[in-house]
RNA sequence: AGGCGCGUAGCUCAGCUGGUUAGAGCGCCACCUUGACAUGGUGGAGGUCGUUGGUUCGAACCCAAUCGUGCCUACCA
């Protein structure tokens, strides 16, 4: 082994050996395990959030490859249509050219190139993190068999009629020319204005005043609406109003849904441009009227002067309008949440087009109950009620996109606008048994992106096809996501997977946290305070790391703030840590359900800790040599710290089982780390290093038998620093794996299961802590041996120092040790009690009796409150009668501890003060 | 408006089913370049667990109220 642990140059070739061992592909198929990747976008790179959640992935697949299951990691990517059209029109821009300067197929072109690139990015930061997915089965979601796979999902739910095509109001993304469904619209509240307009009423001088906050749109009115219950207006029941400029006659209706307090009770219909407008229209038969052009301006329903004229300037040409004819009686300020497009970042408006829609109340209901049924669990479980409560209120999902990039809408229309919906031309003239003449032209749209993940934990398996795979590992164990697509996404899988494989697509749902900066703000780009993950493994100097945050920048302004804010948190940029601790980091932080904020300082803690592993390992290679490792330990004659350490590590694997079957990787980061780091090497090898002196040879046999235990339990997390140290174990013939990743997992053993052998090494580490304790209060030299008088009537205490009294004098720098012996002069000790056990030191120097006195006055009063506390305890009625027996025992036995420390206590200081 | 979280050491976070002298990492202080490791060792300082009330023999943990904070959903003429 290398004498420095450096990451970087073992990683590298630890992964080369995996893949050249096929190691990640499952082998056969018994007791299947399969976790399907959730498929990052191929819009370029990925980020810390992808990092934190293919270690969790990981680790759940190392894992069980080590329980000996036939384990399948599938990996694969997202063609993520609006997203990455984006991407790449961003790209050509650069280059002068535009998406529409390229025909169709051109365009198509330019973004499989972009695919190929960024698809391979990722799959190599992937690789990089550690993840032991199976590359050969790497889908992407436009291969064309789940291109295939897409399409027949398509037609089946047209030919059901789950799927149709309606002329329907939806969100309208000006920019991007697309319609989006609502979930990828974001409500973004600003401070606005309502507007209150006179309306004339018809054959009448009657004005009635409507409040409004958008009066742009009042040429597409289409009724005025008010409350039955409201007397100031019941006069005005059947009459009309006359909308002003334009002056088209709309009726007055009636709808209990109107609040009469707000504005004036009297309220604008618009059905072609607000969602709630449209579906009073729906009830109450109104004409829906269309003012706006697909590029956001008005159409010819507009008065002339407005015509092409953008939506968001007719509002002041408006407001002017109505001034003029003295129609604009009042404006007050007002709160209202103004539609914002996800990806554009533009605002939404509500218009009517032709679209293709799914009817999801069916669907849902099925979904729903799988959860409830507990058939999928998620974890943790309070993510359940937010499906539920997504579900139980789903509207119908608008799956058709105007963009160029996606999943081909496999429809045709006749030029009378006929609907045909088939494989291909010739299929669908087969089965509508269409003239041969008929002009057909296929739709333009394609489907929105999430269509075709949705079938992601199926259609790569190999469905619709019977295949190995798919009946082997389907459904999948679990699902490793984020909170923020558990509607996009998950209730979409447990949809389609139910509709068209009868089940579940996964048993369990793991949610986890974003991972946030270390303030606790989202990571993005505009913020300037994204990490790669690549720099966290490899490092960044700090110019390269402003110049990664700094370029293409959407608001260039904001350069000099980022630059300023990052040369303060990475002063000399970002020192190389290594994967391994990226993903102990990872693992220590993913505590159930909650954001993670991401703080380097955290990380280099997990650096040190596998420099620690690696040179405990170095330590254990150099004491044992080659052919002194007996494979057959006999349990029965090892040394009673031999049996420790194991019983230990025995405890230890039962945590690890625990804490995996509830997800909880905090809590076994946790065990290892203070396991290896505070009981292995702190204790264990500093005592091996005295046994093996006195020629305990078992203790070698120890010394590896632990060490590989600790390798495999390790491995899950940091697999790469294990493998490599794993590689010297098998050289070495200590073991005859091969490979760490294919060894099985340790089983615990039942052995030592008398808890004499940890208290009896409890009790010499605290004779240990002690004395360490009182030579560092007097500042004793580190290098300086004392003598240490043992005083006790218990003849336990005997027994454990006598065999164990090389062990104390070691690791406590003590001289000779004394058991009940007084030949000291108690004015020249310094005293420690431990229970009923006291130790004396004497030093050199007369000790100075009132600085000792106050010392052990320190120590009275501490023990004395605790007393106290225990005293009120058990002196309290109530708690003698109703609390369990153990509880009342430990205190009891508190107590009696507590007592024989303080009677010692006194004692030397009677002594002392004589 | 409704829902879900969070508030514990200077910072980032644990604390599992109510019983601990309330823990870890980083940071801080003192001593130690001891043969695995200075990316280290030994010892230490630092907390009225947001606030108030309640339940309980016993509350960081359960309940209620309240303050602060974050997110999600819906509505908003």
């Amino acid at each position: 082994m290398e004498k420095k642990y450096s990451p970087s140059n073992l990683e590298k070739k630890i992964y080369e050996k995996w893949m050249e061992n096929d190691c990640f592909s499952p082998k056969e198929f018994k007791s299947n395990y399969s976790i399907v990747l959730p498929p990052p976008n191929v819009t370029g790179t990925l980020h810390m959030g992808h990092a934190f959640q293919h270690t969790i992935i990981d680790i759940l697949i190392r894992y069980n490859r080590m329980l000996g299951k036939s384990v399948l990691w599938q990996p694969g990517t997202d063609h993520a249509g609006i997203a990455t059209q984006i991407v790449v029109e961003n790209n050509l821009k650069q280059s002068g050219k535009t998406r529409q300067s390229l025909n169709r197929d051109d365009f198509v072109k330019e973004v499989w190139k972009w695919k190929e690139k960024s698809g391979n990015t990722i799959i190599n930061q992937t690789k990089r993190i550690g993840s032991s997915a199976d590359w050969k089965r790497n889908r992407f979601t436009m291969d064309d068999e789940l291109s295939d796979a897409v399409q027949k999902v398509f037609i089946s739910l047209y030919d059901k009629k789950i799927i149709y095509r309606k002329n329907r109001l939806v969100n309208w993304d000006i920019k991007l020319q697309t319609a989006i469904s609502d979930l990828e619209v974001s409500n973004i509240e600003k401070e606005g204005l309502l507007f209150f307009i006179d309306y004339d009423v018809v054959d009448s001088k009657e004005k009635i005043t409507v409040a409004t906050t958008r009066p742009e749109t009042l040429f597409g009115d289409t009724a005025v609406c008010i409350n039955p219950k409201d007397e100031r207006y019941m006069h005005l029941i059947n009459k009309y109003i006359q909308i002003p400029f334009i002056k088209r006659k709309v009726p007055i209706i009636q709808d209990e849904s109107i609040d009469m307090n707000f504005g004036t009770g009297c309220v604008k219909v618009t059905p072609g441009h607000d969602f709630n407008d449209y579906k009073l229209g729906e009830k109450h038969k109104l004409d829906t009227i269309n003012i706006l052009n697909k590029n956001g301006t008005l159409n010819s329903e507009v008065t002339k002067d407005l015509v092409d004229i953008n939506i968001h300037d007719a509002r002041e040409l408006v407001l002017r309008k109505l001034e003029k004819e003295n129609r604009l009686v009042k404006k007050e300020k007002y709160k209202t949440s103004i539609p914002v497009g996800d990806r554009s970042g533009e605002i939404i408006e509500p218009l009517l087009t032709d679209q293709w829609f799914m009817k999801m109340d069916g669907l849902a209901e099925p979904a729903i109950k799988a959860v409830k049924d507990g058939h999928i669990k998620f974890v943790p479980k309070n993510w359940e009620k937010v499906y539920f409560n997504w579900l139980e209120n789903i509207e119908d999902w608008c799956i058709s996109r105007q963009i160029w990039w996606g999943h081909r809408i496999p429809a045709w229309f006749d030029n009378k606008g006929n609907i045909y919906v088939g494989n291909d031309e010739n299929q669908v003239r087969e089965k509508y048994k269409l003239d041969k003449n008929l002009k057909l032209t296929q739709d333009q749209d394609v489907l929105d992106t999430w269509f075709s993940s949705a079938l992601w934990p199926f259609t790569t398996l190999g469905w619709p096809e019977e295949t190995n795979e798919f009946k082997n590992f389907y459904p999948t164990n679990v699902l490793v996501t984020g909170f923020d697509i558990i509607f996009f996404w998950v209730a979409r899988m447990v949809m389609m997977g139910l509709k068209f494989t009868n089940k579940i697509p996964f048993k369990t749902i793991y949610i986890h946290g974003l991972v946030r900066d270390s303030e606790g703000k989202k990571m993005s780009k505009s913020l300037g305070n994204i990490i790669d993950p690549i720099d966290i493994i490899d490092g960044i100097n700090l110019q390269d790391l402003l110049d990664k945050r700094t370029s293409n920048l959407v608001q260039p302004k904001l350069e000099e703030k980022i630059i300023k804010k990052t040369k303060i948190e990475f002063p000399d940029g970002i020192k190389p840590y290594g994967a391994d601790a990226l993903r102990f980091c990872f693992s220590a932080l993913a505590s159930t359900g909650r954001d993670i904020n991401f703080d380097l300082n955290r990380i280099e803690g997990y650096r040190n800790f596998c420099n620690k592993l690696w040179n405990a390992s170095r330590f254990v290679f150099m004491t044992v040599d080659l052919k002194e490792y007996n494979q057959k330990i006999n349990y029965e004659s090892l040394s009673l710290y031999d049996k420790w350490i194991l019983t230990r590590l025995n405890d230890i694997i039962s945590d690890y089982k625990k804490h995996f079957s509830s997800f909880r990787f905090d809590l076994i980061a946790g065990s290892l780390y203070s396991f290896i780091w505070y009981e292995y090497c702190d204790w264990y090898l500093e005592i091996a290093k005295i046994m093996i002196a006195r020629g305990v040879d078992s203790t070698k046999d120890t010394l590896i038998n632990s060490l590989q235990l600790i390798l495999k339990l390790c491995h899950p997390i940091i697999p790469y620093i294990t493998e490599e140290i794993w590689e010297e174990m098998h050289k070495r013939n200590y073991t005859p794996d091969e490979l760490l990743i294919n060894s099985k997992f340790p089983l615990q053993q039942k052995l030592f299961l008398d808890n004499a052998v940890s208290m009896n090494v409890n009790t010499v580490m605290d004779i240990i802590n002690s004395i360490r304790k009182t030579r560092s209060d007097l500042n004793i030299h580190p290098k300086m041996e004392v003598d240490v008088y043992f005083l006790s009537n218990q003849p336990n205490y005997e027994s454990i120092i006598k065999e164990n009294d090389f062990i104390i004098q070691n690791l406590a720098k003590v001289n000779k040790i004394f058991w009940n012996e007084k030949s000291y002069n108690i004015k020249d000790c310094i005293t420690i009690t431990l229970k009923d056990l006291k130790a004396l030191i004497p030093i050199k120097k007369i000790i100075d009796v009132d600085q000792e006195l106050s010392r052990l006055k320190k120590n009275l009063s501490l023990l004395e409150s605790l007393l106290d506390k225990v005293n009120q305890k058990i002196n309290n009625k109530d708690f003698i009668e109703k609390a369990p027996s153990s509880i009342i025992k430990e205190n009891l036995d508190k107590k009696d501890n507590i007592q024989k420390e303080i009677i010692s206590i006194n004692e030397l200081m009677k002594y002392l003060s004589d």
